[in-house]
DNA sequence: GACTATTTATAAGA
DNA sequence: ATCTTATAAATAGTC
């Protein structure tokens, strides 16, 4: 593959500092330079960084939620303490399903990072910790938390219903081959039924993880990531 | 910029389908594409760009976790429930500080986003809602989560050190609850089971999609077909 | 899981 | 902060 770069024709009005400077083109900047994953030093750098990167952050999520239909919530606290948060639909939904059935809803996987190691070293390199949350101590955990939270999330609602209207549910296939004793079902049914298959689920994704707990490793095996600590 | 392609001499042994074709070098493949950011269709692509896009997410907050010395949670649910979680340092102790001094400390940026449609309008792409949480809401609402937290924390930083932070199958509460039909089961017939559990679920989400679509913009069902893997 | 052609994100500079 | 530009990095399509 050979490159050749060629300045295009000069038209451009207030490009002043574009310049011949032997027989190649002065550039007007370096571009991106690759930077090594650690602590930025220089705090205006490193805050300039943190809002580029937090916007991108909350883009990727956006479109990772929109394309695959996944519920997203991120919180992301900067240095000085001040949090942002991004969630869809809202991070106070994903965070109750995540306290609510989150443990019961095929294991979840959770992975804990403290960031370290050098990019060379990525590939190898596995989790601080990684646990896994006893259903029980979550539950107590959050009991709490999801009651309250559904109390706001009431007060929030009756704001959003007004300005809904936002997407239509893209999948229509699928609804034709529909059982009748599900058909048949109401609202209420459904939703009764649907938990109860839920439940049984995850049991039964429980179990399998539990009967094949070696070979699936596949998951979410956190790697990549950079260097050291301030 | 002109650009010209060329092919490098052929020493590679097993590329056979290289091949030249006119003057110009059959491409391997079309490359990536520019995909509109609207639900992905089918569903075999749309796990993989989970896949892929929930790792490229996480890694790029790790990389802000560090760059910036920032904290950060994220908690991504995908369709068909299963949680994946990502923390710096981890994802309790970025909620818990999410929690406790949020609101009170210059006021987070809390961005509820539904979904936007087309990368072109991803200028516009600003959040459905912005809102700021009172902070006497706030307080009510978390103060029993901080503290089930803390408690939470300490029961698993003694078992942490105990099990050395490996992964071992740590998930074994909640199997006693089993029903026996279920356990009964060897893997094969589970897998089978688990799969056509979860089609019936599909349909009766997508059911619960058209009955609903007005009443419960809330639902907690918001998924269609689940994957056996996510 | 791997590979590349492309698109997308972003470090620097202004 | 906002914009531009060159370049690094992510990833869609493919195998």
């Amino acid at each position: 593959m050979v490159i050749l770069a060629e300045e295009h024709h000069d038209h451009d009005k207030n490009n002043v500092r574009k310049n011949i400077v032997s027989d190649t083109v002065r550039k007007k900047s370096k571009g991106r330079q690759k930077i090594e994953i650690k602590k930025i030093l220089k705090p205006d750098q490193r805050q300039v960084t943190f809002s580029k990167r937090r916007t991108g952050l909350f883009k990727k999520a956006g479109e990772l939620s929109v394309l695959c239909g996944a519920e997203i919530a991120i919180i992301v606290v900067s240095e000085g303490g001040k949090p942002y948060t991004f969630g869809s639909p809202n991070v106070d939904q994903v965070l109750e399903r995540y306290v609510k059935d989150g443990m019961s809803n095929g294991g979840a996987e959770m992975v804990s990072f403290k960031g370290l190691c050098s990019v060379e070293q990525s590939k190898s390199m596995l989790p601080d910790e990684v646990y896994r949350v006893d259903q029980r101590d979550h539950d107590d955990k959050y009991k709490c938390f999801v009651e309250a939270t559904r109390e706001l999330e009431e007060k929030r609602k009756g704001k959003r219903a007004a300005e809904m209207g936002g997407w239509t549910g893209a999948g229509d296939e699928g609804l034709y081959l529909w059982d009748e004793c599900v058909e048949s079902m109401c609202l209420e049914e459904l939703e009764e039924y649907l938990k109860a298959m839920q439940e049984m689920r995850a049991r039964i994704v429980d179990h399998l993880e539990q009967i094949s707990i070696k070979e699936e490793t596949d998951a979410i095996w956190w790697h990549e990531i950079a260097q050291l600590e301030d």
